[in-house]
RNA sequence: GGAGGCGUCGCCUAGUCCGGUCUAUGGCGCCCGCCUGCUAAGCGGGUUUGGGUCUUAAAGCCCAUCGAGGGUUCAAAUCCCUCCGCCUCCGCCA
């Protein structure tokens, strides 16, 4: 949620940064007379209930005739009452549901335009000349078979299409990715997390996973829970509605859990191998900071995503999300995606993004500012280590006998140099 | 799944049976001030959150807030209903 102060001051500032997303700046007016009527509304209600409260005193003291003069006059006054407060409810409901339309102000500088409106930021590495060394590159899905890492077909028999199971050096792979994903995080500062995975509606609302994204989330309606897409969402509602401490600086978490996302509307895309899964684990950074230093936080989210993606040792370049494409709680988000030889493109491997006040603002999260007053916290999130890493680490590190060479970093977890077939 | 108990403005707590001077009591903690070689003690004051209004700003004033949401009533912390959470016991169980 847009900060309405922010739209009162200055509409001009949201009216470009939803043009510069592709959306409607019309909204802007919509909201702000809806703004006005709630609080006219508002005070029309806050006046006669200030009379009627006066007024029932008199009645507790009155006595006999007097009193039921007062009462007369009183019923009245309460059926009023009532509508205006009914009134001036559904303004407020009405105002709720327009402003949630807009998304958050984007920050100065991210590009406009859609999802291919990105701007490269750097490439780091280069990606290795196959060519030149003798031998085409085997995808990922053909390299983890051979080492018997994957096992596509009985993940389909269990459990359908998209799911799969790690299997030997496979699920051996993942837990060393992961475990050196969340000791860098520990090292850096960060608490561990293990989140829950199934989540109460309005932590997937506040969240905002349930405007643009309602068709990605699962859902078990027997009980009215939400599967999480990632840790953000459990960390995001773990400060709901409180009042953080943020004097000894940021808040930062790094949360482990499994993912689920429908895939819906993605049919025919990546449908070989791991790339996109229905269900998958991720180390996620998470940070709740006073929004003057978001910005600075959010370079140094970043920062330590390359520290993590040095350690798996491939090339990979970094894009400034487009504003079209941030989806609509975050300021601006940059990418850090891998190249995979197979694809001969580079795929994401971490994102980051800056929400701003826009996620705290919605569920509520305020830190006691240096005046003593509240203020809204910014939130910040960045990935660290998913599954899909896998896929950049078997590519880019194979060997024309197929077997794979185990990124220094990972070793001490994995035990392993090479992962040999056989 | 069943039975019972509980949920009050940081923490503890009074109030709920029997609706109205509850504008929510008291203690602890914390903040400010006084006093004082210093500290402690003592004394005085302040201390939920959100919103509205007024103002350059502050102060002030108003509304809401007693787990959440509905209802009854002229009037709800208090009565009724639903839900959530915690505790105790029973049942079931990977």
């Amino acid at each position: 949620m847009i900060d309405i102060k922010l739209l009162r001051d200055d509409p001009d500032v949201v009216r470009a940064s939803q043009r510069a997303r592709g959306e409607d700046d019309g909204i802007v007016d919509e909201v702000l007379a809806a703004e006005e009527q709630r609080r006219t509304s508002l005070t029309a209600y806050e006046q006669l209930r200030a009379e009627q409260k006066s007024l029932g005193k008199q009645v507790a003291a009155a006595q006999g005739e007097e009193k039921a003069a007062l009462l007369a006059r009183t019923k009245e006054l309460s059926a009023r009452v009532k509508d205006l407060d009914a009134t001036a409810g559904a303004a407020q409901e009405r105002f709720d549901t327009l402003v949630r339309r807009i998304g958050n102000v984007i920050e100065p500088g991210v590009p406009s335009g859609g999802e291919d409106d990105y701007v490269v930021v750097e490439h780091v590495g280069t990606p290795r000349d196959f060519a030149a060394e003798g031998f085409a590159p085997r995808d990922h899905l053909e390299l983890a078979e051979a080492l018997d890492a994957v096992d596509m077909a009985r993940g389909a028999k269990v459990s359908g299409a998209r799911f799969y199971f790690l299997k030997g050096l496979g699920a051996r792979l993942e837990m060393a990715l992961l475990a050196t994903a969340m000791e860098q995080a520990v090292a850096t500062g960060f608490v561990p997390m293990v989140t829950p995975t199934l989540v109460a509606p309005q932590v997937m609302r506040g969240a905002g996973f349930l405007d643009a994204h309602a068709d990605e989330v699962y859902r078990l309606e027997a009980d009215d829970l939400y599967l999480v897409g990632t840790s953000e969402v459990a960390l995001a509602g773990y400060h709901a509605e409180e009042i953080i401490d943020l004097s000894q600086g940021p808040l930062r978490y790094a949360g482990s859990s499994t993912c689920y996302r429908r895939e819906a509307g993605s049919y025919g895309k990546d449908t070989r191998g791991i790339i996109r899964v229905h269900q998958f684990n991720k180390i996620e950074m998470f940070v709740y900071c006073d929004p003057a230093q978001a910005a600075a936080e959010h370079a140094r989210l970043l920062a330590w995503e390359r520290e993590m993606l040095a350690k798996i040792e491939v090339p990979y370049r970094i894009i400034d999300t487009a504003a079209g494409d941030l989806g609509s709680s975050a300021a601006r988000k940059f990418d850090c995606e891998a190249w995979v030889p197979s694809q001969g493109r580079y795929r994401e491997l971490t994102s980051t993004s800056n929400c701003t006040t826009f996620q705290a603002r919605r569920l509520g999260t305020r830190f006691r500012s240096e005046g003593g007053g509240t203020q809204v916290a910014a939130t910040l999130n960045g990935t660290l280590a998913t599954t899909r890493w896998i896929v950049a680490i078997l590519e880019n590190h194979q060997r024309a006998d197929g077997s794979v060479v185990v990124p220094e970093a990972l070793r001490p977890h994995l035990g392993l140099d090479v992962l040999t077939p056989g």
